[in-house]
DNA sequence: GCAAAAGTGTTGTCCTTACACCCATGC
DNA sequence: GCATGGGTGTAAGGACAACACTTTTGC
């Protein structure tokens, strides 16, 4: 059994340091950058953002999408200004997934970055910039990237296989009004498994978190199936608490 | 609907960055540490691990165990030799769990800190080193802490909670034997609830992860409980799928 | 024998799964 | 009318929540 030490005299008056700035500046310092991992979902299939590498070590490879982070900045500002200087968009959503930082990562020496994961709607958000032909890939074909950025993609694929289970974030791929069939290929897409049409349906109806539009499928050349939208507001006021043990 | 953009000459043939190590010297360098937070648990009370902080600037308060990741140094291995220096353990698990770096978390100046996560087992890793007072405090009791350790901690706690109902996280702050009563313990403790405890035995009996080791407490002043060890080796020959939509 | 906690079983409810048939539309 | 996928219902099984009594030990 561990005993809490007494805190003697001598270790509460130790010398303290009060330049701070004087510390700081004798730590060892790396540049730091962000990646982004963006994610989207178009003709039933799971795609990510890439850009061609800069560098000539890399030269015809694929890159995630990243900066360095400058002096002042917030990690997730810096991420979301990548986001906007290399596709011009904004009004999206991300979420820092984990940070990187083998000293052999980079060609160019030890360089941090910090992962955030963004998904999105390729219909609603249009590339407004092309540079180092910017453009969606389907993610099932990425094999090689530059630097450590395909086992970073996949980590944050797996990360999103979890996490668009627990919370509604699938909806942001789709667009505003989608039909069942969208949301079930695009969970099946993540999640690389094949669900029963009709459970699903029924665990979304029984949620009660979409929204009948009142308006069909246009343009299919079967029947049409109704459309929905998601009840953000409602999701909001509700969220799971979660207990329920299980491994 | 996004086109995919043709790959012009122009493109394909811009000029590639050769000088790596030049771009990655341009980029802005920033201090990286890591922060070690440590949970045990002991009479039914989740527990931290802190030490006095050095600073002037924070006198009298307690802090995470940190230090700055060396050049040339794996993320992993800063936080498991942050822990070896700082409280001669080894032999523990660790776990990144996000990394925060706002520019103001430090008065010293900007410093990036990656977070790591451990739980251990208070009986079975004794503190060998007792620099800076460390030693064991309850979780609940702590209120302020130096830097953004408060949150930093709150952050990892949350995390916990989640982590320890989908691994079996819990038993390695247990003793390698322990009775369901001490088990439940840790997880009321953890995740601030109380639990039936018929159902709480039903669930883990369930599992099939247990090892009845036919033993039972000894110097209890009332009817002693058996006596389990965790089966690691069937759990991980059968660890979970997690299909589960759940929001 | 009294206090304190261990140990145990049943029941109802809910959730999940598996599965089959009719319906609306385009061609 | 035929092909395609949309839309629905039911039954069985499993998991979970609620709940009360007997047993063992120390004192």
């Amino acid at each position: 059994m561990m005993k809490r030490p007494p805190v003697s005299e001598e270790s509460s008056s130790k010398r303290l340091i009060t330049d701070a700035g004087g510390l700081v500046a004798s730590y060892p310092k790396v540049p730091l950058t962000v990646d982004c991992v963006i994610f989207g979902f178009e003709e039933n299939e799971l795609k990510v953002l890439l850009i061609r590498s800069d560098l000539e070590a890399y030269k015809g490879l694929w890159s995630l999408l990243g900066d360095n982070v400058k002096n002042n900045e917030e990690l997730d500002a810096a991420a979301y200004r990548v986001l906007k200087e290399r596709t011009g968009m904004a009004d999206v959503y991300l979420e820092q997934v984990r940070s990187f930082g083998s000293p052999k990562r980079h060609p160019g020496g030890r360089v941090i970055t910090v992962v955030y994961c963004s998904l999105l709607n390729i219909q609603h958000h249009e590339l407004k910039i092309h540079d180092n032909e910017l453009h969606w890939h389907s993610y099932a074909s990425i094999k090689e990237l530059a630097f450590d950025h395909a086992s970073i993609m996949h980590f944050c694929h797996e990360w999103l296989q979890k996490r668009i289970q627990e919370h509604p974030l699938g909806f942001s791929l789709l667009p505003d009004k989608f039909s069942l069939r969208e949301l079930q290929n695009l969970y099946e897409a993540i999640l690389g498994v094949s669900l029963d049409r009709r459970n699903f349906r029924k665990k979304f109806a029984s949620m009660g978190l979409l929204i009948d539009v009142n308006e069909l499928e246009q343009d299919v050349p079967h029947r049409p199936g109704k459309l929905y939208r998601f009840n953000f507001e409602k999701y909001e006021k509700s969220k799971r608490k979660w207990i329920g043990i299980d491994f």
